[in-house]
RNA sequence: GCGGGAGUGGUGUAACGGCAGCCACGCCAGACUUAGGAUCUGGUGCCUUCGGGCGUGCGGGUUCGAAUCCCGCCUCCCGCACCA
């Protein structure tokens, strides 16, 4: 370990201090046997109520399950740094806490490990990623146990084992053989949809039936082609993001607003492939509706509903010449006032639309100096494919376009308007088309005046409206015609008369569109599941019978994915996997009679294996089930009718707001549809942890120097004696700020470290860390080591005989009522400033060596249990029982000592405090107006004064306002 | 630009609408010490003529009473960003 300024050399002392003192070397040599003992006697293993894990059961039978966990880490190989324990220690904190005061716990923690990091970092080093991703998950699980979290360690699991995502490939399976069900709004067998085609009694969902030819009349082959489509998984060829930098294609989620991957910041390009998709979108209202059901924060739940982006509209169908374009809008009260329209440039009736020639008098602007239409759109079109993503996202560019030659018209009034291609429209979203209501839509009205359209208002602007496009509220006007009139309408019914015109009259319907889009579900990389997936003669998917699960993932010579230029969108994927030319093909028996079949030679996205760990944790040995319905019912079930159920608190980074959280409830749901799960969710509390981030220093040439070597003096920094620059940013190598675990608990020992992280504000808090700060926490453990062992004798201060003083007994309960209080709303903070005060308090009441009432002691001992438990477990044997305090019940408080007999109470004059008198606990009004009235102070402003008003609060305060 | 959250001592933070600053770091002083980066004790918001005055980003409001509730503004952080 290196040696560095802010730690204490601990050494350099050990030749003077008591012998029996609570020092870091103590520390060490008590936990380190500690750690031992849990693990040997399985202090912290949780009971299943049935099955292969039941042992013990009948012992917290009566207890109320608490199931609770982080999200797993993931071993990237960089280390972790002081900032990664902070929520794996709140979550333990928590356990042992819940476990104390009666819960049944379960506190699992496994390893998420295939993907792209942990290949990235396999091919750097040059080793197989199973080898570097075994030996990064060792490295964690042994610092995690160096902290001496209580995961119950039977139930650990990592995402590369067979063992798991042998059920990973399963989870696909389920998704692969089912199909989402508008009308029952649920997932449903695809034998089902079968079923009900071949009964006639249901026709395939639009765009699935390519040849469009009756069910009855299709082949085989065209048969399953439209069942493939209606699944939840799906091969699909559409535009997708390729990232060449990463050799793969990505999901929307993975790559960033200014178009570049999340991981590694390459340029992505939209590219049309066939891939897997995830049909999440079929889920999207139950997903934002649900959020309300859960307990998450405002601001989480807020990002989700933004990612999903449900907005309420009405379709619209414009007749332009033989083709009809259908728009969507959120405003269709706006109608009246559309003066033309827009069309992406990738719109599908580009083409078609098109005129041969510019009418006589074309506005040159709208022509893009092109001779015809046809060579404008041609040019526009080929413009707006060469912007970048982050290009065509800048708001504040000035809008262009180009003029179709071509008019549609307006339903409602028959107006003709002229349609135009440009970029700000995208075709991704809604129907790629818009009608233009410059009026009222700020983008419509910039678009207008570069072009000259006309604007007609139809929301009545404030009078002092300042011009532009008005987009607040108003009743509407110049919007009626011979059958209609929203005039005078607010905005709400405006939308409701006018959708229902236009469905009486087949112009349109009512409509919800979202953002969210299908997820992206392959990879071409080597280190991920493979999908359980082959190919016939017909090259059309067939399912790997569950039978022959898992499909293990080959070993390859070469698992490096092909890799490209940055900036060469015209390449193509190419998959590690379809090297593998042993394994590509497969002979199997799928029912008639061995056949050569083609593997799927995509692997799954990481996020597959994190989308139901969870569910594993509950018996991670189980072969023959995802998960034990029984275990999944007691652990994860609703607790009453309509509840959500779910994990009862998870606990992580707020980075996975829409890629882990999202894709984990997608399959959850779907899970539940199926039958699989009785929750409808799988997370019922979510709380995103703080960070930890610290300071860094640069010199005066701007580089960073090593940050613990900076001291302080009068305020300024310096390092080597002169002066640097002080930032605050991530903890890293690259700012020299690094602190690690290891090297904290190297000088202090881990419950000091514990302790520390916990003391320095809530749990969801970010915070700095300041390693001259830990010794704050240090020497409370010191004092509470010392109020129980005697530093020079070693002899267990706690006495019998002795009983504590009133002050001390209401000292201890107040401190329990704290320290429940702050445990149980996640702010540790609040509990370690409780137990100072108590600690403080006995070593003031009863100095150094004198005996101590054990009737403190022992709660007192308990009360840090969840904080520190080495050390109280130690002090906990040493008070003379047997093993661990982790099942001992955690302290009540007493009623009676939290009331006081007499209280002091602050009297105001005005509202401002002037004195305190000293009143019975139970005093009322009048009694403390009395009081206050016979303290001298108050007597001196009261004198000649006229009193307008007493207000006597009984046991807060009183305040004569004087006239 | 839209949406959300937050602004309290030198620092991290704490305060059911009721005595602002619990607890800790740092700092100051003292005790024990050859010594102190150990331990223990006391002090520590700002100003002060030592009476007191002023203090929770700024300005208003509600209230007997506001860090807390409401309105406006400023600053910082986060998310989204031409989403029709």
């Amino acid at each position: 370990m290196s040696q560095t300024a802010d730690q204490p050399d601990v050494e350099q002392h050990t030749g003077d201090v008591p012998p029996h003192r609570y020092t870091p070397a103590l520390a060490q040599q008590i936990e380190l046997a500690w750690q031992d003992r849990w693990e040997a006697e399985g202090t912290f293993h949780t009971p299943n109520p049935t099955g292969r894990l039941s042992e013990g059961f009948e012992r917290v039978a009566d207890r109320p399950k608490y199931f609770l966990m982080d999200m797993f880490p993931y071993p990237s190989g960089a280390g972790l740094h002081v900032g990664h324990p902070l929520g794996y220690l709140g979550t333990d904190v928590t356990s042992r806490f819940r476990r104390m005061d009666g819960d049944n716990v379960l506190h699992p923690m496994g390893y998420d490990a295939f993907g792209l990091p942990a290949e990235q970092y396999a091919v750097q080093t040059g080793q197989h990623p199973r080898v570097t991703t075994e030996a990064n998950i060792a490295a964690i699980k042994a610092q995690l146990r160096r902290l001496g979290v209580d995961h119950d360690d039977r139930r650990s699991f990592a995402t590369i084992d067979p063992g798991y995502y042998k059920w990973t490939q399963w989870i696909f399976l389920q998704l692969f053989g089912s199909w989402f069900d508008e009308s029952a709004g649920k997932a449903r067998p695809i034998e089902d949809l079968v079923a009900e085609l071949d009964a006639g009694t249901r026709t395939p969902t639009a765009g699935t039936n390519p040849s469009g030819l009756p069910w009855a009349e299709l082949d085989d082959v065209a048969r399953r082609t439209v069942v493939d489509a209606h699944r939840l998984a799906y091969l699909n060829e559409a535009p997708v993001n390729w990232c060449p930098g990463l050799g793969t294609v990505l999901s929307n989620e993975e790559v960033t607003a200014d178009g570049r991957s999340e991981r590694g910041n390459f340029p992505v390009f939209r590219r049309p492939l066939k891939q897997w998709m995830m049909r999440i979108t079929a889920y999207a209202d139950r997903l934002i509706d649900d959020l309300d059901r859960m307990d998450w924060s405002d601001s989480l739940r807020l990002m989700q509903r933004n990612w999903i982006g449900r907005s309420n509209g009405a379709k619209v169908r414009f007749a332009a010449g033989a083709e009809t374009v259908e728009v969507f809008t959120t405003r269709p009260d706006t109608l009246f006032g559309a003066t033309y329209m827009v069309l992406a440039p990738e719109h599908p009736l580009v083409a078609t639309l098109t005129a041969d020639a510019w009418p006589d008098g074309t506005d040159p602007r709208w022509t893009g100096g092109a001779a015809t239409p046809r060579e404008a759109v041609a040019a526009y079109q080929r413009q707006a494919s060469r912007r970048s993503e982050l290009d065509r996202q800048d708001a504040g560019r000035e809008k262009t376009g180009v003029w179709l030659g071509v008019t549609a018209v307006n339903p409602v009034n028959g107006r003709e308007l002229p349609v135009f291609i440009a970029d700000y429209v995208l075709t991704g979203y809604g129907t790629g088309a818009i009608m233009a209501v410059p009026g009222e839509d700020t983008r419509d009205f910039e678009f207008a005046e570069v072009f000259g359209l006309p604007v007609v208002r139809t929301v009545q602007p404030p009078e002092d409206f300042a011009g532009g496009a008005y987009t607040g509220s108003g009743p509407m006007i110049n919007s009626a015609n011979d059958e209609i009139s929203l005039d005078g309408l607010e905005k709400a019914d405006a939308i409701a008369r006018i959708t229902e015109w236009l469905v009486q009259h087949g112009h349109g319907e009512a409509t919800t569109t979202y953002k969210l889009r299908d997820w992206l579900f392959s990879r071409q990389r080597y280190w991920g599941e493979p999908f359980p997936i082959v190919y016939d003669e017909n090259d059309l998917p067939i399912p790997v019978p569950t039978s022959m699960l898992p499909v293990l993932l080959p070993e390859v010579d070469d698992y490096s994915p092909k890799t490209f230029a940055d900036d060469d969108a015209d390449s193509a994927p190419e998959p590690p996997l379809s090297r593998a030319t042993e394994w590509t093909t497969v002979e199997l028996d799928l029912g008639d009679g061995p056949k050569k079949y083609r593997r799927e030679t995509n692997t799954m996205p990481n996020w597959a294996g994190s989308c139901w760990y969870y569910l594993r944790y509950l018996d991670p040995a189980d072969d023959e089930r995802m998960v034990d319905p029984e275990l999944e019912k007691y652990w994860l079930g609703p607790r009453e009718p309509g509840d959500v159920g779910g994990v009862d608190l998870y606990v992580g980074g707020v980075e996975h707001a829409v890629l882990h959280l999202l894709y984990a409830r997608f399959w959850h749901k779907v899970l539940h549809d199926l039958g699989h799960v009785s929750s409808e969710e799988p997370f019922r509390r979510l709380v995103n942890q703080g960070y930890i981030s610290a300071f860094a220093y640069t010199d005066e040439r701007g580089f960073y120097v090593p940050a613990a070597e900076v001291v302080e003096k009068d305020g300024q920094f310096l390092y080597e004696g002169k002066p640097v620059n002080r930032e605050y940013g991530k903890i890293g190598k690259s700012l020299k700020n690094m602190v690690t675990p290891d090297e904290m608990i190297g000088a202090y020992g881990a419950d000091t470290f514990r302790v520390y992280e916990m003391s320095t504000g809530p749990l969801d808090q970010s915070r700095p860390w300041e390693t001259k700060a830990v010794v704050g926490s240090q020497r409370l453990l010191q004092r509470i080591w010392r109020v129980v062992v005697d530093e020079q004798t070693g002899q267990v201060r706690a006495a019998e005989d002795v009983e504590p003083g009133e002050e001390t007994l209401r000292a201890l309960h107040r401190t329990i009522a704290g320290v429940r209080d702050g445990f149980s709303t996640l702010r540790f903070n609040i509990a370690i400033a409780r137990i100072t005060e108590l600690t403080n308090h006995l070593t003031q009441a009863y100095g150094a060596s004198s005996p101590v009432p054990r009737s403190v002691v022992e709660p007192l001992v308990l009360l840090v249990a969840p904080l520190a438990p080495h050390l109280a477990d130690e002090l906990w044997t040493r008070l003379g029982h047997e093993g661990s305090s982790a099942w001992h019940a955690f302290p009540v408080a007493d009623e009676r000592w939290l009331v006081e007999d007499t209280v002091q109470v602050a009297v105001q004059v005005n509202g401002k405090v002037r004195s305190q008198v000293s009143v019975p606990a139970d005093a009322d009004a009048a009694a403390l107006e009395a009081a206050a009235r016979a303290d001298d102070k108050i007597a001196g402003y009261l004198d000649g004064a006229t009193v307008r008003r007493v207000v006597a609060v009984p046991g807060r305060l009183v305040n004569f306002v004087l006239g």
